[in-house]
DNA sequence: GTCGTTGCGTTTTTT
DNA sequence: ACGCAACGAC
């Protein structure tokens, strides 16, 4: 009964079988985290400690928890029920449908999206007469999620902290939001926490309630948490009576969700929050090889403030190739080169899946995008795409699919009751039936069912007009492709068949009757899915672009490279791991430095010790001498993170590395030139620029800059990296000396 | 309402 | 340089 205990490590197992008091488990990169969660979990309720109802397990998305629930459910060996698991918000939407009275709700109350809470914001801002071009709705949209982020309300804002938005009007504004919400019976994501906490704040009764309920609490990624998350924590967790049995699993060294208001802290001081906390470690990593792991650690080494903890070596063989470090000349080589490589392992039988690009930001894709189009290489972009995810757009291109495909039974099976249309169970099964039987899609199952006369009043009626609209549109649609002759009908017509289909099929009014607050958007996502087909010349074209572009359907399984951010890498793992903009100014990010100093510089540098753990076996990390950004070429210096690398892990290739092997042979007037001290031991490029670093100091009171946003002006003082200057446009100004440029005088005229 | 122009921003993303 | 959003004109 217990040998699911027997697959774990030492400190593994003590991690599942410490179950009473606080306990805080540390866990690295690929250590066996889920694991040892979800194992946690099945001990729980297999001991008999607790039932599934008296157990609170948080995730932060979605598809953590339902991987949890699918993995307790194996280790229990059947699914279990009355299970309080799911993401924060999830779960104190749940608690908050059972109290909302308390904060003026019923217990119906709308769930907002971004949109609506814009639009609602805006509202409201109108009615104050703030001019939005000067004070910009997302801007005060922001400082309330953050404030709310905080477990703040607009009573808990200080005079002091309203300052930077609306002129000041921001506290009486947020007030005025909230109301409006609650007038909707509506609540935003940041609601749904703060309101819950409200309540357990004000009303002990309540909590007492929750406290005699959750015998056992489980926190996944713990170090993401925020002020708010983590207050309602300490609310469930800690009683008077008994110790907490809360167990927090995460890792300070993968915390880099701060601009979302994750607090490190958090995770950091867990042992001051819950005295007598035990504290395991999870140390033996059994993803990477043992050079993976020496780099990943030394890098991570450079940060302060870490509970400290050294990923070791735990696969049998860990020995594996040393991390290769390609220095190239611009964008282009460097995606020539991942290229190449990618190429070069795939010859070799390494599967594409198992390879991934890990970027920075969004925009850099795009370069490896066109070498993978170019090589011929399938690829799929991870994230950026969760427009499609919608359930009106889902649904919509369902209707599409059914259309363009009458044998496609799991579209026509998503729609056929989509609007309602009195298909119940009964109907459903009956129309599989003679599909099977006749080996024949659903569509014509439903058409010989309304031939036979089986099927009766409305929904015969209904199924009746579905049918039509769809054999229509499939008509339209053939037309359209026979018409050569005219380019501009031709054109376009799929749009239209697209629009006639979801007007008579009512799928649209269906939305239009519909009186909940995100109707509105809803609809909005529809028109713009529409919009959306115009990029194509087919249907069949946009829905083979949408398949590639959906994911966790069919095409989840094919063989193509992964190209995603370093932080939509999170909790993912490849063998291959490719790993190119390694520059200053790009990773780490400017804006990280200019906003964040020491510590977005420090959350940066976890970013990159994600980036590496993610790799099983091989890592190859790159950096251009010349970057095109906007509109111009830039140069730019290897990043700081490179140098941290430790260099017996380490393989110089490229051909800036082989500039360098000659320079070092024959110094040249850039030896002296570039000081080659200290932190950066390695000798710059010979092509390389006085960047960013240089350009600052040439920056002296008196001189004429550029500003993009201020325009010209004159500096006239200096404090560090701050610049007073007074611009002739927009007047004094105290900026960032990385936000202005250096003008000669002679170009102001 | 829909089209065209202007102007601004341009890291990371979940719920 | 480019794309998108917001605004004004028809």
């Amino acid at each position: 009964m217990t040998d699911y205990l027997d697959r774990l490590n030492p400190e593994q197992r003590a991690a599942v079988e410490t179950l009473d008091g606080p306990l805080l488990v540390l866990a690295g990169a690929g250590t066996g985290k889920t694991r040892v969660l979800t194992t946690r979990f099945a001990h729980i309720l297999l001991s008999g400690r607790a039932s599934p109802g008296q157990v609170l397990a948080v995730t932060f998305t979605n598809k953590a928890s339902r991987e949890m629930r699918e993995r307790v459910a194996v280790i229990l060996g059947r699914p279990v029920e009355g299970l309080w698991l799911g993401t924060f918000h999830a779960l104190c939407a749940r608690m908050l449908r059972r109290h909302a009275e308390y904060v003026g709700l019923t217990s119906s109350f709308t769930i907002l999206d971004t949109d609506d809470q814009l639009r609602l914001l805006k509202q409201v801002m109108e009615l104050h007469r703030i001019d939005t071009k000067r004070w910009p709705a997302p801007g005060l949209m922001g400082a309330i999620q953050r404030w709310k982020d905080r477990g703040l309300g607009p009573g808990g804002i200080t005079a002091a902290e309203d300052t930077d938005y609306a002129g000041g009007k921001a506290r009486q504004i947020y007030a005025d939001y909230q109301e409006r919400l609650r007038q909707l019976n509506a609540a935003d994501f940041g609601d749904l926490m703060l309101h819950i906490v409200d309540i357990l704040r004000s009303r002990p009764d309540v909590l007492a309630q929750y406290h005699r309920m959750f015998r056992y609490i489980l926190v996944d990624e713990y170090q993401d948490t925020n002020t708010v998350q983590y207050l309602w924590l300490r609310l469930l967790a800690q009683r008077e009576a008994t110790a907490a049995n809360i167990c927090c699993v995460g890792d300070d060294d993968q915390s880099i969700y701060s601009w979302r208001g994750a607090e490190v802290e958090n995770i950091l001081r867990f042992e001051k929050d819950f005295p007598g906390a035990t504290l395991v470690k999870l140390e033996s990593n059994y993803r990477s090889t043992a050079p993976i792991l020496a780099a990943a650690s030394a890098l991570i080494a450079h940060n302060e403030g870490r509970l400290g903890k050294t990923l070791r070596p735990g696969l049998a063989d860990a020995a594996g190739e040393k991390l290769l470090v390609a220095s190239v000349w611009d964008s282009d080589e460097e995606a020539r080169l991942v290229g190449e490589r990618i190429e070069a392992l795939h010859r070799d039988g390494h599967t594409l899946s198992e390879m991934a690009i890990l970027v920075r930001a969004g925009f850099q894709t795009r370069a490896f995008e066109e070498r993978m189009i170019t090589l011929g290489l399938p690829y799929r972009v991870i994230g950026g795409m969760r427009f499609y995810e919608r359930a009106e757009i889902r649904d919509a291109i369902a209707y599409m699919r059914a259309m363009n495909q009458p044998s496609d039974d799991l579209a026509f099976e998503r729609i056929v009751n989509v609007p309602r249309r009195g298909v119940g169970d009964v109907a459903l099964q009956a129309l599989h039936q003679i599909a099977r039987a006749e080996r024949i899609p659903m569509t014509q199952a439903v058409l010989r069912l309304l031939e036979t006369g089986t099927l009766k009043g409305r929904v015969r009626e209904q199924l009746g007009l579905l049918m039509a609209a769809l054999g229509r549109g499939r008509e339209a649609l053939a037309h359209g492709r026979q018409g050569d002759g005219d380019e501009r009908l031709a054109g376009g017509a799929h749009l239209r068949v697209v629009e006639t289909l979801l007007e008579e099929s009512g799928y649209v009014e269906m939305w239009r009757r519909d009186k909940s607050p995100d109707a509105p958007g809803r609809l909005d996502n529809l028109k713009e899915l529409v919009r959306a087909l115009a990029d194509f010349d087919t249907l069949g074209g946009f829905l083979e672009h949408v398949s590639l572009v959906m994911e966790n359907d069919e095409n989840a399984g094919a063989d193509r490279v992964n190209l995603m951010t370093l932080h939509g890498a999170k909790g993912l793992e490849f063998d291959n791991v490719f790993l190119p903009g390694w520059e200053e100014g790009l990773f780490p990010s400017q804006r990280t430095l200019d906003e964040g100093g020491n510590k977005g510089l420090e959350e940066e540098r976890r970013l990159a010790y994600v980036g590496i753990t993610r790799a099983r076996k091989r890592a190859l990390i790159s950096h251009a001498a010349n970057r095109r950004i906007y509109a111009n070429w830039q140069s730019s210096v290897p990043s700081r993170f490179v140098d941290e690398l430790p260099a017996e892990h380490v393989e110089q290739m490229g051909s800036a590395a082989m500039a360098r092997e000659q320079m070092r042979h024959a110094p040249t007037v850039f030896s002296g030139q570039f000081p080659l001290v200290a932190h950066r031991p390695r000798v710059v490029e010979a092509w390389e620029q006085p960047a960013r670093p240089a350009r600052s100091s040439t920056i002296a009171v008196g001189a004429r800059v550029f500003h993009q946003k201020f325009g010209y002006g004159v500096v006239t003082g200096a404090d560090d990296n701050r610049l007073d200057v007074e611009f002739e446009k927009a007047g004094f100004k105290r900026v960032l000396d990385s936000y202005v440029d250096p003008v000669a005088s002679e170009a102001a005229s």
